[in-house]
DNA sequence: GCGACAG
DNA sequence: ATCTTGTCGC
């Protein structure tokens, strides 16, 4: 019954190139209904041993206020290997993200978009396993190039791979490196583009979700390793 | 074969 | 991603 086929961690890069390949044939870019997003979700993992620390938040685009925030704390599933990204860290996200309790209307995922070998970055990958908009937003190119956009906030240039559209590099704050944007599930690149800027204030390169997420994975990760104990058991509640 | 390579 | 001090610029 569970071959290949069904949905669940891969056993080897064979079996996760078939079920990139079936989630891939899922993906929908389209245009977003914009009046109808007013929360955002993001979510980022931070690595401890062979542990994922995921945390998720929930914001108000209007505004950028933080609503809520969830976490999740795991063995790591899948080695990270360049391409395969979400088999490392999309089952915790989700779980993450799961925890807020509310369905957002968009969600930034630290990562590519389509904007990958196969085009199924973490954030197309994650968005189709959710059935929910996704936005890839990344601090580096996995494939593809760009040129250099102008150096004011909100000027971007278009990132290509085969000859095809797959992204853009977007300035977020002025004179700042870029971030790469590719749309992920459900949305496409002009609104890709719209999201990040709209979630992030031009202070920071990173949209506001985004930063809050990496902070947050990251700070409890620091005081799961100062608490020094098994992780197996660690109550992460206790921590914040 | 060689180099590149999200997080 | 992670390790890790000081330092340059807005």
């Amino acid at each position: 019954m569970a071959g290949p086929g069904h949905l669940g961690q891969p056993k080897d890069l064979k079996e996760a190139r078939a079920l990139q390949e079936a989630l891939r044939q899922r993906v929908r870019l389209r245009p977003l209904r914009r009046r109808a997003v007013r929360l955002v979700a993001a979510v980022d993992c931070a690595f401890l041993k062979d542990w994922v620390v995921a945390a998720a938040c929930l914001w108000s685009l209007q505004g950028l206020e933080l609503l809520r925030e969830a976490f999740a704390l795991q063995k790591a599933p899948f080695p990270y290997v360049p391409g395969y990204l979400a088999f490392r860290e999309a089952p915790a996200m989700l779980r993450a993200l799961g925890g807020l309790g509310t369905t957002p209307h968009v969600v930034l995922i630290d990562g590519q978009g389509i904007a990958h070998p196969r085009g199924l970055g973490l954030a197309s990958h994650v968005g189709v396993l959710l059935g929910l908009p996704t936005v890839g937003c990344a601090k580096s190119l996995l494939v593809g190039s760009s040129r250099e956009p102008g150096p004011k906030r909100g000027s971007f240039s278009v990132i290509e791979y085969n000859s095809r559209v797959v992204g853009a590099a977007l300035r977020t704050k002025d004179s700042t490196r870029c971030v790469y944007v590719s749309p992920g599930h459900l949305l496409n690149l002009r609104d890709a583009l719209w999201v990040v800027l709209k979630s992030s204030s031009g202070s920071y390169r990173l949209p506001e979700p985004l930063r809050w997420a990496d902070a947050r994975s990251r700070q409890l990760k620091k005081r799961l390793a100062n608490e020094g104990r098994d992780l197996h058991g660690a109550d992460l509640q206790a921590l914040l």
